[in-house]
RNA sequence: GGUCUCGUAGCUCAGCUGGAUAGAGCAUCUGCCUUCUAAGCAGAGGGUCUCAGGUUCGAAUCCUGACGGGAUCACCA
């Protein structure tokens, strides 16, 4: 444990021998003090000295006095019921000894207790590529994943794939109308994109259709028979448009008729969809890569969707469920203060959630975990307090360790993306991007030209990643945020490449002097040393906070905060020309944990840095 | 309309288990590269923390209400 817990033991110890009361040091304020006034930290005194019936100041003064007993505290000043008190160097170089001699590891280890993790993330349709949406869940997803596995905790990573469905025989539609055969290898066009360009196809095939009928006489003895008062004829269409799918039209008919041939398993059916399947699961895979995100599983509702209908069953014996009369399966939540929920078609068949709970009991016998965390937009939060709550009452073992990551819609600057007005943010072409920016100003600066070509381009793709990721998770999970895609390429200021750069001049260091080990030092210790100890200090308390949060925003400010700090300190003072040796070895030093505190927040976020830039 | 959620500088965001004069970045303006990577540093301007009440020594933070934005309320997924 760092010597800041010392600190906060004696201030309880004070309490409890001034004042002969017990507290835990959770129910003080006690932070870093503000840089305008005289003092590394600060206890708040107000609501403590209420409970004593003394004045603030006094009770300031009399725990100020009893902490100069101990050998870390240099000084102490009063402000009202602000104490602040300064610590002696004996506290800095201690510090510096233990963060120097202790693995973050090990640090973030102390307390922790054994817990498992399944995180599903990601969550795909199988008939387009993805999309700016994807991103953010896949970046939150992983970056929790490290999160936690730095905490030594058990976790592993699935995504559940909607492989099946309408949308999926709508690309296959297309492509045996106008393919000619044509592959993604034909092309050159990568899988997810080659299907999902068959989808667009469709889409817009469809949309001349519905254009053309809607001028048949048909059409217009729908509109006058059906249309709301005053609703004009370009509104009806608009919300009829679902029904003209299912009910009149003629492509819409046979994409239908394609999804029923695969549920009857249709030989040539089922093998097209395989195969436009397995491209676009290799383009997935080109993306995944990209992003440096895993998966240990993988779930796909080809092979889900029918599950749940047992626990439909079970539910109904239990009596926790209801059958209505037309024979369908019904959940009354309304004493948690939801609804009745559908559980079951009349005709017997699945519905959404249907699958959610047999999925999640499934997953339960195969992995049996204590926590699952679903990343999914927060669009569905009634739908995960359903959920949640139906396994609850179905008193599923699981059923209190399940958690919504719910992030978020991300919106441009223009409004919400709409792929029907083609606003949609491509994943792939959005990292070209970045990591194009990335080599432009690289190129610029000259600083890597004597790189081979290969270890360029892992610089440029380091670099535009770190600007991209840093991005998107500096933003709490739970707001949605405005993505402006000229900001996110950005590589100056509160960004990803600011952070790298603070690395990277770390490093640049290294290779000019070897770093040595140190057991004491005895100069003046400055400002600049204190506040990046400072900050090293509160790291677990971060993590900590990230984990109880299941949001990663807080680490990433944090490893802003400490680069910040570290530019400052890097301008402000001399590291390989220090006054002495032993200031040189100091800040060497001081350098290296600084790094290594870098590396691991940027690591958590799932954000790889090079060594030069 | 019901439920949930958000509202902080021109813009994008921190800060929210109540604590001192509310912070960053971008954008605008001004300085600093013969010294370890200037993707940097220092400085200036920019705020009724949406509004109104309440709780108290103290509120951007907690409570209530209003206003404004968003999500959701299918035998869709």
């Amino acid at each position: 444990m760092e010597y800041l817990a010392d600190i906060k033991g004696k201030i309880v110890e004070s309490i409890l021998s001034i004042y002969s009361k017990n507290y835990n040091i959770t129910d003080l304020v006690f932070d870093r003090c503000k840089k305008e006034f005289v003092g590394d930290y600060t206890l708040v005194t107000f609501a403590f000295s209420k409970n004593v019936g003394e004045s603030p100041e006094l009770v300031g003064n009399k725990i100020g006095e009893f902490l100069l007993n101990n050998k870390w505290i240099h000084s102490y000043n009063v402000i009202k019921g602000f104490l602040n008190i300064q610590m002696t160097d004996e506290f800095w170089i201690k510090n510096v000894l233990y963060f120097q001699n202790t693995s973050i590891t090990k640090i973030l280890h102390y307390q922790s207790e054994p817990k498992n993790f399944l995180i599903e993330y990601c969550s795909p349709n199988t008939n387009k590529p993805l999309h700016l949406g994807h991103i953010r869940n896949v970046l939150l997803g992983w970056s929790m994943r490290n999160i936690l596995k730095a905490k030594s905790y058990d976790v592993s990573t699935t995504q559940v794939i909607n492989d099946r469905g309408i949308a999926i025989c709508k690309s296959m539609w297309a492509w045996k109308q106008f393919a000619n055969g044509a592959t993604p290898q034909s092309t050159g066009i990568k899988g997810d994109h080659f299907v999902g360009d068959y989808y667009v196809m469709f889409e817009n095939k469809f949309k001349e259709e519905y254009a053309q009928w809607q001028s048949t006489s048909q059409a217009n003895d729908i509109y006058t028979n059906s249309k709301k008062e005053s609703e004009s004829s370009d509104d009806f269409f608009k919300r009829y448009k679902n029904d003209y799918f299912n009910k009149i039209s003629e492509i819409g008919a046979q994409a239908r008729e394609m999804l029923l041939q695969w549920e009857a398993q249709v030989p040539e059916v089922l093998e097209l969809w395989k195969r436009m399947n397995a491209w676009v699961y290799e383009g997935f895979e080109v993306t995944h890569k990209k992003l440096n995100i895993h998966f240990n599983s993988c779930y796909y509702e080809s092979q889900t969707y029918l599950l749940g209908k047992e626990i439909v069953q079970q539910g109904l014996d239990k009596q926790v469920f209801y059958r209505e009369a037309d024979g369908s399966v019904w959940v009354d939540l309304e004493s948690k203060g939801l609804d009745k929920k559908i559980l079951l078609r009349s005709d017997g068949t699945s519905v959404y959630i249907t699958q959610d709970l047999g999925t999640a009991q499934q997953r339960h016998k195969e992995l049996n975990k204590d926590h699952y965390i679903y990343v999914v937009a927060d669009e569905q939060d009634y739908h995960f307090k359903v959920l949640f709550e139906t396994l609850k009452l179905l008193e599923e073992p699981y059923a209190n360790g399940l958690y919504h990551l719910a992030y978020g819609m991300v919106e441009l600057p223009t409004g919400r993306m709409k792929s029907r007005e083609g606003t949609v943010v491509d994943a792939d072409d959005l990292i070209d991007e970045v990591e194009s920016e990335a080599k432009l100003v690289a190129e610029e600066r000259g600083e890597i030209v004597h790189l081979s070509d290969e270890e360029k381009s892992k610089v440029y793709h380091q670099i535009g990643m770190a600007a991209l990721k840093y991005f998107m998770l500096k933003v709490q999970a739970k707001k949605r945020m405005i993505f402006d895609p000229k900001e996110s390429v950005d590589m100056q200021g509160n960004t990803g490449p600011y952070i790298v750069n603070a690395y990277v001049r770390i490093k640049s260091i290294e290779r000019r002097q070897a770093i040595e080990s140190i057991d004491q030092y005895n100069e003046i210790i400055v400002e600049q040393e204190k506040e990046l100890l400072k900050l090293i200090m509160e790291y677990p308390g971060i993590v900590d906070e990230a984990v109880k949060q299941y949001d990663p925003s807080g680490i990433a400010n944090y490893c802003y905060s400490l680069a910040k700090e570290f530019h400052r300190f890097y301008h402000d003072c001399r590291i390989l020309n220090a006054e002495t040796e032993e200031q040189k070895k100091w800040r060497l030093t001081l350098c290296k944990i600084v790094s290594d505190y870098l590396n691991h927040g940027m690591q958590c976020l799932g954000i790889d840095m090079p060594d030069r830039m």
